[in-house]
DNA sequence: GCAAAAGTGTTAACAGTACACCCATGT
DNA sequence: ACATGGGTGTACTGTTAACACTTTTGC
């Protein structure tokens, strides 16, 4: 029936299981602080709090295991579904991670996601899920900070060498998490060339002032405010509609221009 | 002994077969038409003939099984030095195909990496693996094009739709393999920004005009000589040494510039 | 009025593009 | 001599970076 070998017997060969990790990134504003200034979005990660070995009580990637009837994106859809509710955000590749002992359960493969949406469409349903705040700093050496709603803070550092990033110290995530969360932050400010990604972080109608901070949040680093309305001007239009109720100028609600897909 | 859930076992869930699959590229002349004339190189992938179902006697990338004691990325290394005597290249993550029924054999889930090596180096072992030339045409729709050393070609043809490409016609390439093809092209054209990878598909000396020549193979275009030069004279030192033999002026011979690497 | 942010204009520096031109060589 | 490619200069254009400045709101 098949073109295959004679005799052939595929259990012959020892099989890795195959899970997926996901980046899951968001941006969100704390509520404002004094009616005159803007609150900035922070940009933020889904993360678990591991409740069974290994790893127990440690934070973790949303994820999980692949199965026969799926392919790798689809366990990742099914996953992030059974997360946050949401479905068919587009995934992008970070990694493979399949180091020898990198989790004591035995040969496990990791495939590494990344994936933005918009805060208020997701609804966290577990109690072990939730958002952390990411800081970044790239002083000397790299450090990236992530920060609870409750105030606790896991601070990785590493070290950037070319393309790959050597861990210095992991923050107390679990498995090699905070290596593929390095990844996917790097990934995500190569991804700023194109607009459309920062986009999915934020409703479908902003303020240039939103976006502007939402750019910096991802970057880590400010912006001139003139350079970066020409540069994205073409990328937005205005809704007629503005923002008013803070103590200055209202600003003018915008909206993702749809652009030539065809070329 | 470790920290592990109680009575864990991870044979209870089923598991895939991972394969890797890699993309070689490399740039090689023909010999020289006139005295007057230069070669160009063409850019050119790895393939081999497969000799078992299924797809017996159709092309396919050089690839294998992964093995417990390795990571996949090691696997990848040894599958390129059985099939090239070279070792120690740097691989990068194309994408993982993991489309059910991709392969009749079963749950078979492939990993597609690819890498850049200079022609000489390589000693190719097996009868059935050779180099392809590549030619690229994006008239309307994607073409791409593989000519073997005896004259044989294929054609793939695909549309591109925003970062996903569409596949019409494989060109009777085994498995998925034309779309890891395309993929492995759009990462190499993507990857000129930074000239160190090109520098892998030449001799440690090489003249300005052979390294335009390169550009241009992966391009699919001509550049303008003048502005190549100037892009690339930060990248390049001369050597002191100088091609001749040829019916014109001599071109000098250059080396890659060690460059910052800490910043 | 005042602070804060919205939003515009102007300039200089830099990178990318196109093209004209001269130089050195082997037959 | 001459065809061929090696190699340089220059003018034009578009993008980026920096900063000065005006406008509009809520208190």
């Amino acid at each position: 029936m098949y073109d295959l070998p004679e005799n052939y017997d595929i259990n012959k060969y020892d099989r890795p299981s195959v899970a997926v990790d996901i980046v899951v990134f968001t941006a969100r504003k704390s509520p404002c602080e004094s009616y005159r200034h803007l609150s900035k979005p922070m940009l933020s990660v889904l993360m678990t709090v591991r409740t069974e070995p290994p790893f127990k009580g440690m934070l973790s990637l949303p994820g999980g295991f692949t199965v026969r009837t799926e392919t790798i994106e689809q366990t990742a859809q099914r996953k992030l579904l059974e997360k946050t509710g949401v479905s068919g955000l587009p995934l992008s590749l970070l990694c493979n991670s399949s180091a020898l002992g990198r989790d004591p359960r035995g040969w496990i493969i990791s495939c590494g996601y990344s994936t933005l949406v918009e805060f208020s469409k997701v609804k966290i349903s577990e109690e072990t899920a939730g958002w952390y705040d990411i800081s970044l700093d790239y002083c000397e050496t790299g450090k990236l900070t992530l920060t609870s709603d409750s105030g606790a803070v896991h601070t990785m550092m590493f070290r950037q060498t070319g393309e790959k990033n050597e861990i210095i110290d992991n923050g107390g995530i679990a498995f090699d998490h905070a290596q593929i969360i390095i990844k996917g932050v790097a990934a995500l400010q190569n991804s700023l060339k194109d607009p459309d990604s920062v986009f999915r972080l934020l409703p479908t109608e902003f303020t240039l002032s939103d976006l502007q901070m939402t750019y910096e949040a991802i970057l880590g680093r400010q912006l001139l405010t003139p350079n970066f309305r020409r540069k994205i001007a073409p990328y937005v239009e205005e809704t007629g509609r503005s923002e008013t109720g803070a103590g200055h100028r209202p600003s003018k609600l915008y909206r993702a221009k749809k652009r030539d897909e065809n070329f």
